[in-house]
DNA sequence: CATATGTCCTGAGAGC
DNA sequence: TGCTCTCAGGACATAT
């Protein structure tokens, strides 16, 4: 489930990218049933071939492989997609191949195990489109004044609203639980009742969060699947204090039990202790 | 317009 | 042991 610091690891893990020219590209055919890539392998092929990597970039949860042409190469991940410059976690979900020249990074694979991301190519008009009005502020970018703006207004949840991409890009489910656990805010606090002493605790522990996540490369959970560029795994599942973690006790308070709820048909870790509903 | 729900997908784990 | 069932949650389509 990458969000913005397995996403931004991913696009950290490729960078050495920027410069080298693309050889050609290849679809997998290994998966039973193919991800979304757009256009068609032979007309990515003829649009790519020849082109310089002139950056990468992340949006919200995508990383943006960006070409001389004017074109870019959007990642993007989803559940279970990986950016990888080595040794794929099998060669069953390898869905694509980008091949370099002139630079250190041979080639760079998307593997997917269950394929619901996609790789697509686009021009500079089809991802402005795809954005405008789609991709709020960058969570490690948002103001504390901005983060306030945008969510306050709002009659939902906070956990839900945290993850609207619309609003605040960059936040999913295993972040949102663990941002409103250190700002010890209930979950389920509606947006127009949370307090402004709480919207500022809010904005600082998202960015301390997602900051310190990068500094581990990511969470990679029981299940194993996220792995980083070179298929290592992150290191921020040890810093988790609420997710995945119903029955244990808090480990800020220690006295709570950690409980798990389901919001908008996703879990939400929280602690009662800690995190006391005042709205 | 804002918000809520259904959908896609695979493999791990539970339960019998 | 081996089967069936449920669940995990990204973004988007559709419904309310």
């Amino acid at each position: 489930m990458p969000e913005l610091p397995e996403v931004e690891t991913m696009r950290r893990g490729i960078l050495a990218i920027i410069g080298s020219r693309v050889r050609g590209v290849a679809a997998e055919k290994c998966a039973r049933k193919p991800i979304l890539l757009s256009p068609g392998i032979g007309a990515f092929a003829r649009r790519t071939k020849d082109r310089r990597v002139t950056a990468v970039d992340r949006l919200g949860k995508r990383v943006v492989v960006r070409l001389d042409s004017g074109d870019s190469i959007i990642f993007e991940p989803r559940m279970t997609g990986l950016v990888l410059v080595a040794d794929p976690p099998s060669v069953e979900h390898l869905r694509f191949r980008l091949d370099l020249a002139g630079g250190p990074i041979p080639s760079v694979w998307y593997w997917d195990r269950r394929g619901l991301g996609s790789v697509r190519l686009l021009s500079k008009k089809q991802l402005a489109g795809l954005l405008d009005g789609k991709l709020g502020v960058d969570a490690l970018s948002i103001t504390a004044e901005q983060l306030r703006a945008v969510l306050s207004p709002s009659k939902r949840a906070i956990k839900v609203a945290l993850l609207d991409q619309r609003a605040l890009a960059g936040v999913g489910n295993l972040y949102a639980s663990e941002i409103l656990h250190r700002a010890k805010v209930h979950p389920e606090s509606r947006c127009d009742a949370v307090k402004p002493a709480q919207w500022k605790l809010i904005h600082t522990h998202l960015g301390e969060v997602l900051q310190e996540a990068i500094r581990h490369e990511g969470s990679t959970l029981s299940d194993g699947t996220y792995r980083n560029a070179l298929n290592q795994s992150g290191g921020f599942q040890n810093s988790h204090r609420v997710y995945d973690r119903a029955d244990e006790p808090c480990l800020s308070c220690q006295r709570g039990t950690i409980k798990r709820i389901v919001q908008a048909q996703r879990s939400t870790f929280y602690c009662a202790v800690c995190q006391r509903r005042r709205s």
